[in-house]
DNA sequence: CTGGAGCCATAGACAAAAACTGTGGCGAAA
DNA sequence: TTTCGCCACAGTTTTTGTCTATGGCTCCAG
């Protein structure tokens, strides 16, 4: 039964478990040394449950006392945390979500952020901030953002990293290109003409990850047009400047088309990113969420047979 | 603070924010009305959070109830989950984990997933059942396997699918083979040769995918020769029987090697199956440790220059 | 418009639980 | 052997929780 357990006991259980002293995990907790033993004594009777070997030569955590003290040491941090956004929702002083996004993540992704934290929080106010890769990770730092959905790769290990989505890349040309009536392209014969790319400055890495990718089927990448947004990236195409490589979801422009490379299975990457600090009282939520309900509820939209993994949008 | 809280008041809280009805909420906890309502009304006091607007027509959750209730069901929830473990761990009574796997996936994965489970719950077996993918998911369906470590994709939506690793596929060679001085391949060079395929029947829908991936570098397999585990793939490539694709993590028989074909990513992927129900107690523990601490631990190993998604080992 | 039903809050009595102080036992170190 | 640190137990006080009973309020049916 969850009778016979208090929020107390479980500080209890936590301070006896890291100290494994009775005697200084009393004064930690401001009680007598007397009360928290009985009181783990009498639950460890209750339950029938040995949490602490007494030995001679101190105390033991048992398997078990190691399962519930994991356990109340999580839960003791998830209701600090709920207690802490409940509170700050209740008096409206949610401070906005300030999240950063590169222009070149899917569209639905942000939407769909956008519905997920509205029901959570409803009333609260996202602040949008577009930017490149590089900049959303400064302003992370300098604590100007509290998360962001950029595409991967991030480079540092400072950040928390986790990865939404992962959708194909896909050749942007013009409706009436040549190749326009083919189904699936050969690398070879549209790479010389893929020539417009993000401008490498806005996400060093990224562009180092796709010369990788080029290099491995053996083709330089020929870069004539850098490009500083999605829909800057669309106009050069239309206006015949050469073609792209974009994330299949992009919505497209009127005459424009996108067709896939037979063989090949780059994909784009999309992960939420924010520092490790978490300063902003809905990231532990927002993370949470992330773990499980997003993915699930990405699982079931998912036509059930699963194809290729280059082609899932979302992987748990 | 987490005092002034008590689990049998985020089960009144739960009661109470279920139906929405401070009475039948009380019978519903074995309570009187007065006791559950001055429970709940003190704690928001003392708090000062109002869970529970008290309007002329009844109750209503407020945003921040909507949170803590959401908390309090999770809590009490994975209290049960854990005393359950840890009565189970305690009596030694945690009945052997019957895992099932597949003899293509890689073996690492399994030594890893020993290893944790030995953390956990030391002293605890793990009966290790290896069958083919489809054997698997049968037993399964039938509860002589709790859980399964398969090469993706499972086709059903009955089971709990969580992808935990995800690999390029290789060629795998003898070392004396014409090729064998190739740095990488190119996939019509040698798509005539790769002849050795595991039994179709042994799990059709990795199979059929398999189909696809050729077809979609314009290329029919030729299936000659059928194996039934990864050493019986390895003995024909010894044998001159053909080329095999195999999971880049593979450990290899002297004699032979692999190479990976330019251009092309196709990958091996590796999920936690279980059923939906749970039979076994330390479903929910493990499926909580893959969801945290599997996918961090390996994030912390993976080298930190993040390269090709392909060549990401696991998923977060 | 009036009486009853449903719902919630409050008050006071009583019971249970948890806290505190003080003490004793036991092993390890001095 | 003494002393110290640590834990368990006993007795007492304080706090907390539950119960019954009651009152106020709204809604609805007669």
């Amino acid at each position: 039964m969850s009778d016979s357990l208090t929020f107390r006991l479980l500080r209890y259980i936590k301070a006896a478990a890291e100290t494994l002293n009775f005697t200084r995990a009393a004064e930690q907790v401001f009680v007598a040394q007397s009360s928290l033993s009985s009181q783990i004594g009498k639950f460890e009777d209750t339950v029938e449950l040995l949490l602490f070997a007494r030995l001679q030569n101190g105390l033991k955590l048992t398997s078990a006392g190691r399962i519930v003290a994991t356990f109340a040491e999580n839960t003791l941090k998830e209701w600090d945390q709920t207690l802490a956004i409940a509170l700050a929702v209740q008096r409206n002083e949610v401070p906005p979500l300030r999240l950063g996004f590169s222009s070149f993540i899917n569209a639905k992704l942000l939407e769909r952020f956008r519905e997920n934290y509205e029901g959570m929080f409803p009333g609260c106010a996202i602040q949008l901030w577009s930017g490149d890769p590089l900049l959303c990770l400064q302003r992370l730092d300098a604590r100007t953002l509290d998360c962001a959905i950029l595409p991967l790769p991030v480079d540092a290990t400072l950040y928390n990293v986790q990865q939404i989505a992962q959708s194909p890349l896909v050749v942007c040309m013009r409706s009436d290109d040549v190749l326009a009536d083919r189904a699936q392209l050969d690398i070879h014969e549209v790479a010389e003409r893929i020539t417009i790319f993000r401008d490498p400055e806005l996400h060093p890495s990224a562009h180092t990850r796709l010369v990788e990718m080029f290099r491995e089927v053996g083709i330089p990448i020929h870069l004539a047009c850098a490009a500083r947004t999605s829909s800057e990236i669309q106009w050069m195409v239309k206006e015949r400047y050469g073609l792209a490589l974009i994330d299949q979801l992009t919505p497209l422009d009127p005459g424009l088309i996108t067709r896939s490379i037979a063989g090949i299975n780059w994909t784009a990457d999309t992960a939420f990113v924010h520092a490790s600090h978490m300063d902003h009282v809905a990231l532990p939520f927002i993370e949470r969420f992330f773990q499980q309900n997003w993915s699930a509820s990405r699982r079931s939209k998912r036509p059930s047979k699963t194809r290729h993994p280059e082609q899932l949008e979302l992987l748990g």
